[in-house]
DNA sequence: TTACGATCCGGACCGAGGTCCGTTTAATGT
DNA sequence: ACATTAAACGGACCTCGGTCCGGATCGTAA
């Protein structure tokens, strides 16, 4: 019984579930994600008051200034109450981005082309990738801050959507192929970190990570285009 | 002055330069990599002492075992200590790892083909990441306890090694095409938290992530073998 | 309205990484 | 041998993420 109590976390863990999802879970293999568990007024109440005092504090010193106890002071709340509604550090950040998070599964799921359904598998790829640049450019720091730890990273809500939406247009761009390696190896490209380290740190302009994007979808895909 | 004490660690900081490379520091645009400093006697001593105690805490209680605080009481050493020579728990990790990333390093720098130079570039990427998935799946606790974190992740001296090679390769087996960006593509298949999700989490076996492999390296390489 | 159980709250508490600084010690020159 | 000094040492200390549990509060049903 050396790990006894590392499992299990508060009595009735209620901790919400991560992000929501606009796709049925059953399609994805994820456990049951019992929307909106319906919170207690009060519990309510200071939900909506930690994340407006996270978000105020993003915006005044950065995400790196997101302290649990900080946030807990600044919405006039327990430390306890804020893990038990967010889980962890990560869980919080993530609700921070999970209304961007929502608009964009919304806008590859069922949008407008190309992004959305009604243009080639190739073209949404392309789309896709274009689409996920962009927004991690813009929530560059809070995106890394949420950076799930090692062991759940690949389990994240969001990131299985968007995996899986991926290996569904490459399984019909590429037939032939290990559908779910390439998506994970597409996914990879869209990494966060790799982004932060390829503009911030090598100094890439953002149109280059485009081309190269475009380039790696025809290069998987088997397109010979300009090559 | 909110973040005084932040950046400078100790007065005269010696950490160890993260990991002995056997290539000229220069052709990858490294900081000068002090090689051997030439620790004073005792320090050289702690060190071996500190490299001890930790592989036999990890032998024993595995890398989760291995706690700065636990070290420290193992080698008879205080806990500064370990923080002056390592740095950090990473780089505690990392300097346990050394041994087998140089013995890597050189096999496939200059050692016998199709990992070493004699065999044509294709040949050698194949090889090259049949060699690190092995690598990875031998050593993957090691391996992802000491996963840095998300900002110096790109700039851990064996991985540029690493990535340069993938990226010299890559540039005659496809000249077109964005060797940067590429090579950093192929890197990403082989991190190591993604090996452990894929083996561990979801089951798949070795065979079918090196096919996977193969086949990556031929599709970004333009080959058009058997699809 | 009252009573009751499920849920939530708060903040003391813990462990681990990382830092500081007064003290000790190894190398070097005399 | 001895003085000198840069480097190394140790462990108290700090911060922060995460946990626990006694007590307050909400929703509900009588």
């Amino acid at each position: 019984m050396l790990y006894a109590g590392v499992m299990s976390a508060f009595p009735p863990p209620f901790t919400e579930p991560q992000q929501q999802l606009l796709v049925a879970p059953e399609l994805l293999q994820l456990g049951k994600a019992e929307d909106e568990p319906c919170l207690r007024a009060d519990a309510a109440r200071n939900r909506a008051r930690l994340l407006e005092a996270a978000a105020r504090l993003v915006a005044e010193h950065g995400a790196a200034g997101v302290t649990m106890e900080a946030v807990a002071a600044a919405a006039k709340v327990g430390k306890g109450t804020v893990f038990r509604r967010f889980g962890d550090r990560t869980g919080l950040l993530t609700a921070l981005l999970d209304h961007s998070e929502k608009k964009f599964q919304a806008a590859f799921l069922s949008g407008p082309p190309p992004l959305g359904p009604g243009a080639p598998p190739v073209e949404r790829l392309r789309a896709f990738g274009r689409a996920m640049l962009r927004r991690s450019v813009d929530e560059l720091d809070l995106q890394l801050a949420a950076e799930p730890s090692a062991d759940r990273r690949f389990s994240v809500p969001a990131r299985r959507v968007q995996l899986s939406h991926v290996a569904l247009l490459l399984r019909q761009a590429a037939p032939d192929g290990d559908g779910e390696l390439l998506s994970q190896t597409l996914m990879g490209y869209l990494n966060p970190v790799l982004i932060h380290h390829l503009t911030r740190q090598c100094g890439m302009p953002l149109e280059r990570l485009e081309a190269g994007w475009d380039d790696l979808v025809d290069r998987v895909a088997g397109v010979q285009p300009s090559r």
